[in-house]
DNA sequence: TTAGAGACTTGGAACAATTTTG
DNA sequence: CAAAATTGTTCCAAGTCTCTAA
């Protein structure tokens, strides 16, 4: 299927900054005001909103769905529908191995073409020292080309394991005497464990963080639990905690290691590099491998995103005690640190990690594992665009079931097809329950009555839907799309009789709804969609883009537009860089100055480019007869600054990183003789080094 | 069937290093 | 050359999805 045959839509998102609260009336976001307009996370109305929805648990959203049960689906479309599907065997998900043959083959032949590159990239480098010119080199020699081997096992993740284990954070270092913790205004000197935690609190006093309610009442009650029995009998309100000197205190460190020397930094520089050699690296299968985050996550404050409600609780030292070790059995066993001793080391090659521990906040596992440079994460993430890809296939027939699905006799298949849909449509994700103990974001499946709105005509156009809510990370997703008559139908189904904090999406869950999807084709679910939406909209983007003609710059330029419609269509957000909204006002301070000519139009992005202006300006009020080629030089500078403000909130590096088969960028490049090395920095080329290997020019999604 | 544990991917912000500009 | 802007890296939170046991 081609891509324009994708249904369309998605594109018109219009993106807010998280943050925004939803008011779900028939509000019309202007893109020029999204900034005003958006709301701060502790505004009022979010938190009525909050209020309102943490009021009803799941358990009683649930009920609900009793309530729904016998809706009766008016008759009209009634005619289509077939006995209800006989229930599902579960289809056992073995990645097929066809995925080494196809690709093999044509990748075999550029095998040199990477190390080429990285080298002619050296060779500029030469005036650094020669001794790290040595070790990469060495380095490279014994890079591992994993994927020229055949396809490895999918439970047995390795068959020798061996590291050092993980990379304990420095004991605190208590505060110097003449710095000091004031109570009441009297001077008090703590514990070190008590004074360890409100070094955490003064660190952060200048983030907003520690203005809000709820983390400075979690901290507070955190706080207590870690006093000595004095200290808790003295320090009875946070508002009489003074910890403006500590504060201070630490203000002036971090600038007095701004204006450290060169040597002095080489000194840490060097320090940090020796840390990494000797605990950033493991041994797998004989072959040495980067390691993610080889250090332990020192103790602080948890700073959730959005408004989370554990937001400033304690997150506590990892002891040894509490710490899992995984390596082979016949490996070199990790030493704990001196007179401790692990919580248990065990020899488990199903699993990727090397350490675990239990991370106190939510009591969640977190893990220490390899870098995306590694084996493990690579060929996992080749497996996942050949998924992707698969999907392509199949992709036509899902639609037309999911259509199917929307006239439906059954509730729960109709609001399955309409969920698919939206999936499919708008790269929603799949939106699984979640505990009360988290910011409310939801996704697809968890979508609530209050965060649609549908329009019956808006803006010239029919069957509306305006989506506002706030999904992974609080980030706040808004848009207005037309949909078919059908699922706008059924959407009105959906929220009869529903209260706004009900589930949209009552009869079905992202378990059930991924069963569905892995019966379609084995190995499918709902974010595979993502991936698939993501890269064929980079291919046909690129192919849409670029043209014979055009110098490198220019295939640069619709390369990354090409990258921002992914991003568009993923809602990848960023906050607007500090600086943007500055320059854009000192440009339009000297525009104004300058006020000649036409282009009132005209914004900056950066005074680099404002500058520029500028001085194309003045040249134009001395000669006239320079006119033409700088209003050229306007225009294209005009292009820049488009690109650039389309890009102020706009992230492209997850998708970049993680939803685009870097094939298609790699094919791309050697096709339009763009080196790699402007598409993909040094990690990202390592990270994709599989892809740029085996990847010839003629390679499509 | 369901809840909970577990493992792995995806995500933006903060921080650090590097490059550009005035 | 210092400051500002840009790019790259680290950090760790927050998702998805599978598996298991009751």
């Amino acid at each position: 299927m081609k891509q324009s045959d994708r249904p369309s839509g998605v594109s018109s998102a219009v993106q807010c900054e998280a943050g925004g609260g939803g008011t779900h009336e028939d509000v019309k976001v202007d893109p020029d005001e999204r900034n005003d307009g958006q709301q701060k996370p502790g505004s009022p109305e979010i938190n009525n909103n909050k209020e309102k929805t943490r009021s009803k648990s799941s358990k009683q959203r649930h009920n609900h769905k009793e309530r729904t049960a016998d809706v009766k689906l008016c008759g009209e479309d009634e005619n289509l529908c077939e006995s209800v599907q006989v229930k599902k065997r579960r289809v056992k998900d073995e990645e097929s191995p066809e995925k080494h043959d196809k690709n093999q083959s044509s990748g075999r032949k550029r095998k040199k073409t990477s190390s080429e590159h990285e080298k002619a990239e050296k060779n500029k480098k030469t005036k650094k020292d020669g001794d790290q010119e040595k070790k990469k080199k060495a380095e490279e020699s014994d890079k591992w080309k994993w994927w020229e081997e055949g396809k490895s096992s999918d439970t047995q993740k390795w068959s020798s394991l061996e590291h050092k284990g993980p990379y304990f954070p420095p004991e605190y270092e208590p505060l110097p005497d003449n710095i000091c913790f004031y109570y009441d205004g009297q001077p008090m000197k703590l514990s070190p464990a008590t004074e360890e935690i409100v070094t955490f609190y003064a660190k952060m006093l200048d983030h907003e963080y520690t203005s809000k309610e709820v983390f400075q009442n979690n901290f507070f009650s955190d706080w207590k639990e870690e006093m000595t029995k004095e200290e808790r009998k003295l320090i009875k309100m946070l508002s009489k905690c003074d910890f403006s000197q500590i504060h201070k205190y630490f203000v002036e460190k971090s600038e007095e290691r701004k204006n450290m020397t060169k040597e002095e930094k080489q000194v840490l520089k060097e320090e940090a590099s020796r840390l990494m050699e000797e605990y950033g690296f493991c041994l797998l299968d004989g072959h040495r491998e980067k390691i993610g985050n080889f250090k332990l996550e020192p103790p602080g404050l948890f700073r959730g995103r959005g408004e989370h409600p554990k937001m400033g609780k304690l997150k506590k030292r990892i002891q040894p005690e509490d710490v899992t070790i995984n390596c082979s059995q016949d490996s070199k066993i990790p030493a704990p640190p001196a007179g401790h001793h692990w919580k248990r080391v065990q020899h488990d090659n199903t699993v990727t990690w090397l350490a675990s521990w239990l991370e106190n906040i939510h009591g969640r596992p977190k893990y220490i594992m390899l870098n995306p440079s590694s084996k493990l994460k690579g060929e996992k993430d080749w497996q996942k665009y050949e998924t992707a890809r698969r999907l392509k296939m199949k992709v036509d027939s899902i639609r037309k079931q999911y259509r199917r699905d929307w006239t439906s006799r059954e509730m729960k298949s109709r609001q399955r097809g309409v969920a698919i849909y939206f999936i499919d449509k708008l790269a929603l994700r799949a939106g699984n329950e979640k505990d009360d103990e988290s910011a409310d974001t939801v996704g697809c499946c968890s979508l609530r009555v209050e965060h649609i709105t549908l329009h019956r005509r808006l803006d010239g156009q029919e069957h509306v839907v305006e989506f506002d809510f706030l999904g992974k990370d609080s980030i706040r997703y808004y848009n207005k799309v037309p949909v078919e008559k059908q699922v706008f139908k059924n959407l009105k189904l959906f929220i009869k009789h529903k209260d706004p904090e009900d589930d949209l999406f009552d009869r079905i869950t992202t378990v059930k709804l991924n069963k569905t999807l892995n019966e379609c084709m084995p190995g499918l679910t709902a974010k595979v969609f993502r991936t698939f939406n993501a890269s064929t909209t980079l291919q046909d983007q690129l192919n849409k883009l670029t043209t014979g003609g055009m110098t490198v710059e220019e295939k640069i330029l619709s390369y990354n537009r090409a990258n921002r419609a992914v991003a568009i269509l993923c809602n990848h957000q960023r906050a607007a860089p500090k600086t943007f909204e500055k320059s854009m006002q000192l440009l339009q301070e000297k525009a104004v100055r300058n006020n000649h000519s036409d282009d009132g139009n005209r914004r900056a992005t950066s005074s680099r480019l404002d500058s520029r202006v500028t001085r194309c300006l003045m040249l134009l009020e001395k000669k006239e007869k320079a006119v033409q080629r700088l209003s050229e030089q306007l225009k294209k500078l005009q292009l820049q600054e488009t690109d650039r403000e389309e890009n102020k909130v706009i992230a492209l590096g997850t998708s970049k990183l993680n939803y685009l088969d870097p094939r298609i960028s790699v094919a791309w490049c050697k096709k339009h003789q763009v080196p790699v090395e402007k598409i993909y920095n040094k990690t990202q080329r390592d990270k994709f080094a599989w892809a740029i290997d085996m990847t010839d020019e003629n390679f499509q999604f």
